[in-house]
DNA sequence: ACAATATGTAAAAAGTACTTGACATTTAGT
DNA sequence: ACTAAATGTCAAGTACTTTTTACATATTGT
């Protein structure tokens, strides 16, 4: 995948502005491990598009919300 | 991952409406090989959260206008 | 000081996405 | 009838995501 893209995430955030939700009740909501969760929120890979639509659900918002997209060396509008 | 979802495209819905773009040409802009649209278009997989950005960018759209998500046995709203 | 909860790290194994290359089928243009 | 372009299929290999297990550290309440 040539030009390169960075996925940053607010997952941290809104785990906070819900109700102090815990990455164990986040995984448990999204069906995925508790590591799945630390490695997504830590930005040390970015998720299936499957897993974006789980958490994004998990906060009742759209992926958007959860993930931000920025194509390097482009400024995004 | 426990509770069962589906991915559904509209891919191909939108190239055409974006003057008939072929899948070749949104491999490249997507910056993926054509296999790879095929069997994202095909709905044979679902996409990495970064190919589903890559390829609602081509499109000029956000994720959602391009998948749809839906839990089965329950009725989204 | 202790126990319980939340977060973090690491690493092997399994599963899924993506690439490459080669070939088949269909459709449109000449 | 021929050619070119677009779509589709198959298969082997690589790369990335997710799970599982096990342990480390920090924070909070008793």
């Amino acid at each position: 995948m040539p030009k390169k893209i960075e996925i940053t995430n607010n997952i941290r955030r809104l785990r906070f502005f819900a109700n102090e939700m815990t990455q164990q009740e986040l995984a448990e909501k999204a069906g995925v491990s508790r590591q799945t969760i630390i490695a997504v929120e830590a930005g040390k890979y970015s998720p299936s598009l499957e897993l974006a639509f789980r958490i994004a659900d998990a906060f009742g918002v759209a992926i958007g919300e959860v993930f931000d997209y920025t194509v390097v060396g482009e400024t995004k509008k």
